[in-house]
Parts: C-alpha cells; sequence; structure tokens
RNA sequence: CUUAUCGAGCAUUC
C-alpha cells in the first residue's frame, strides 16, 4: 500500500491525474494515506469538487480523516467558497480536537475568510495557543482579501512585535493593502522592509510594489522597481502593463505587451 | 508514504 501511495502523489507531482486515479482504482487495499494522497491531489489541481467527494467516500467507508485530510479538504472548502461544508468540517475537526493544530486551524480560519466570514476567521486564529508565521500570514492575507486594509498594517506590527519575521506572502499582502490605501509613506516603509530581509527583488512582492507604486502616482518608481526584477512571469508584466495603462501611457503599455509575445510564456 | 497562507489586470447583481 505504501508504496502505492508514493507512487500516486508522484504522478499527481507531475500532474498526470488520469495514472494516480487508474493506480488508485486498481488498488486491494487501502489505508488513510491514500486516501488523503488522492483528496489532496484533486484539490491542488483546483478539482474541489472531486477531493470533497472523496471525503465523503472515504468517511462513509470508515476511514477516519486526520490531520492531513482535513487540511486539503479545508482548502477545498475555500477554494469553493463553501462555507456550510466548511462548517460541518469545523464540527468535525473540534471533535477530534485538532483546531489548536496549526496546519489544520490556519486552514480552518482561511476557509472562514476565504468564504468572506473574516470574524469567524480570526476567532480560529486568536484561539490558537500556538502561532507560526503561516498563521499569521493567514490572518493578515485573510484581512487583505476582505478589504479591511488598516487591519492589516496593526496585524502586521503585532506580528513583528510578537518575534516572527515577515516573508514574502506577508509583504505582498502588506503592500497590496497600502496600494488599496494609496498610503505612499507606508509603502515606501513596506519596500524598505522587504529589502531589509532579502524579499526585495521576488517577483511577487515586486509586482505587488509596481501596482502599489502606480496607484500613488509613482509611476517612476514602478518602472523603477520593474527594471530590479530577478526573474518574470505573466502577472509582473500585466503590473507593469497595467500601471503604464493606468497612467494613460499606452504606447508604452502596447510596447511591453509586444514585448512579452515574443516570450514563451504566454498572455492570459 | 500524504496536509495549510501570497501578487497584476479584466469580468459578475442593480
Amino acid at each position: 500500500i505504501m508504496s502505492c501511495n508514493i507512487l500516486i502523489n508522484g504522478y499527481f507531482q507531475i500532474g498526470d491525474l488520469d495514472t494516480a486515479r487508474n493506480l488508485f482504482d486498481e488498488m486491494p487495499d487501502r489505508n488513510v494515506a491514500t486516501w488523503n494522497a488522492m483528496v489532496t491531489g484533486s484539490i491542488q489541481f483546483e478539482y474541489n469538487e472531486e477531493g470533497l467527494s472523496l471525503f465523503r467516500e472515504m468517511h462513509e467507508l470508515g476511514f477516519l480523516p486526520d490531520e492531513f485530510t482535513l487540511g486539503s479538504v479545508l482548502r477545498g472548502c475555500a477554494g469553493l467558497r463553501a462555507l456550510y461544508a466548511g462548517r460541518q468540517v469545523h464540527g468535525y475537526v473540534t471533535k477530534c480536537g485538532l483546531e489548536f493544530n496549526l496546519v489544520v486551524g490556519s486552514s480552518l480560519a482561511h476557509m472562514y475568510m476565504k468564504s468572506g466570514s473574516l470574524e469567524e476567521g480570526e476567532e480560529v486564529i486568536k484561539s490558537m495557543p500556538i502561532r507560526n508565521v503561516v498563521a499569521w500570514n493567514t490572518l493578515i492575507a485573510g484581512k487583505a482579501q476582505n478589504g479591511y486594509s488598516e487591519g492589516v498594517l496593526n496585524q502586521y506590527t503585532m506580528m513583528k512585535i510578537a518575534g516572527f519575521r515577515p516573508d514574502k506572502i506577508t509583504f505582498v499582502s502588506v503592500i497590496s493593502s497600502c496600494s488599496e490605501l494609496a498610503t505612499l509613506g507606508q509603502g515606501q516603509q513596506m519596500h524598505a522592509e522587504a529589502i531589509k530581509i532579502g524579499a526585495g527583488s521576488i517577483v511577487s512582492v515586486i509586482s505587488s510594489l509596481i501596482s502599489m507604486y502606480s496607484r500613488c502616482g509613482c509611476l517612476e518608481d514602478s518602472m523603477k522597481a520593474f527594471s530590479e526584477r530577478e526573474d518574470e512571469d505573466v502577472v509582473l508584466w500585466s503590473s507593469m502593463i497595467a500601471a503604464y495603462g493606468f497612467h494613460g501611457r499606452g504606447a508604452e503599455a502596447i510596447e511591453l505587451f509586444e514585448q512579452m509575445e515574443k516570450t514563451d510564456w504566454e498572455a492570459n
């Protein structure tokens, strides 16, 4: 069973979902990790409904979902904004006493906040006796996504006071909030802190910076950030194109787009 | 053997 589980995970990793599924179907015996591999694999490829039905199926067959199952299932619920299903899973989590587990707790909170229930998500995180960077990021990103930008900045300072080191995900959330608020000073400060921590040339961070500077009226700084990139991707380029567009610089926007079309990663 | 958090723009009701 164990070697089949490893193979199933391997096929998911290389994106061969059909072979993974066939292997699973042909297994005479399965264990929880087998089901977890299928649930996780499906949900990672955004086949969230599939993942949830596999979860129901395993549950009906008497397999007890563990922390691995629950983390993935909650991610699937988040992807579907399935608040009702998510609450049911929450009930199960409580029954198993896993609500203070770092991974399960963050997944729960993420499910709530992604489904628009910031309060419930925040409650879950705040009730956790131990937090890690992901738990902090989950809260920060959740507030950012729900447009609670002031709260994002507050949580960011709380996180640092608690002695955690922000990472690229933290910065992306915080910088995007500065962008929403069009609060240049804060944005510049976050830029400086990102550089200090060595996150200043990560693509996702630069994309947020480009957008933030653009919305704050500093197209020059957007261009400067764009020129400091050490990697490329579609979102990065789209950010710069949008920034030009926002400032009425149509010619530059089109020029960038044409350059982008010559590369192998395609426009979306 | 398997689990959680991030970025651009566009689009959706009236």
